[in-house]
DNA sequence: GATGGACTTGAAGAAGTTTTCAATTGGCTA
DNA sequence: TAGCCAATTGAAAACTTCTTCAAGTCCATC
């Protein structure tokens, strides 16, 4: 019996759900970087970017891959691009949204009933 | 200054690390629901389902309008079949992914160095 | 205005995650 | 092979989230 489907994506939603972690996959959606560059591009601790990298690679989200002394990481899926995009539609028409709704309330106070 | 974006998307993610939430956006993905269909599908006590849709409505994801006795729930943006779309995908690539994973060690077995 | 059904809330303990720091591994070069 | 740099690991404390249960609100109907 396999995990049922629903189980497997709030898995993958749990994991993706830390601000370290999302940083690591946009980094990683232009292409693979050694620890060195995201290290440069994200503002943690060396030892705490390893802990999120462990989270990530045994969720099989990214691959890493020793070369000489230096360790490179690769997204396992070119969708984690298509995901990050479409979690910014989303994001993006919430904000909107709520921009909307401050505007309505705005309004309001100029056309109180009364 | 705004949330930066990173910080807004892993809280995003986060919201939808819950079976029961993942559950509920799928329920929801062909159209609004009263909670009591929404429990009809979930196997969940009633209060619990409660805090997970409130979790979900804190953030924006669903909004809920009380229609006499009963409260129904319904997305607040369409593009969140989108990214249930993708994130199927996505896990639907890493099984596959395993799978040849799998594949290679069984095939390993037989041909093995020495 | 009392009763019942539908849903939500508050609060407390259990369970899980994050951060941090010291210790460790692997590879390169003197 | 000693020393160094890059990255990882283990473990404990701090923090957050989840589950549960009792109590609460809101509406409809009697």
């Amino acid at each position: 019996m396999p995990v049922p489907l629903y189980q497997a994506k709030a898995d993958f939603f749990r994991t993706l759900g830390h601000p370290v972690r999302v940083r690591v996959l946009e980094l990683l959606q232009h292409g693979p970087l050694p620890v060195r560059d995201l290290l440069a591009g994200i503002d943690v601790e060396a030892s705490n970017l390893s802990q999120q990298l462990a989270v990530l690679r045994r969720a099989g989200i990214v691959t890493s891959t020793r070369e000489g002394s230096t360790v490179v990481y690769a997204l396992s899926s070119n969708d984690v691009a298509d995901l990050l995009r479409a979690a910014r539609r989303i994001l993006t028409d919430m904000i909107a949204g709520q921009g909307e709704l401050l505007a309505e309330l705005r309004e309001a106070e100029h056309t109180r009933p009364g």
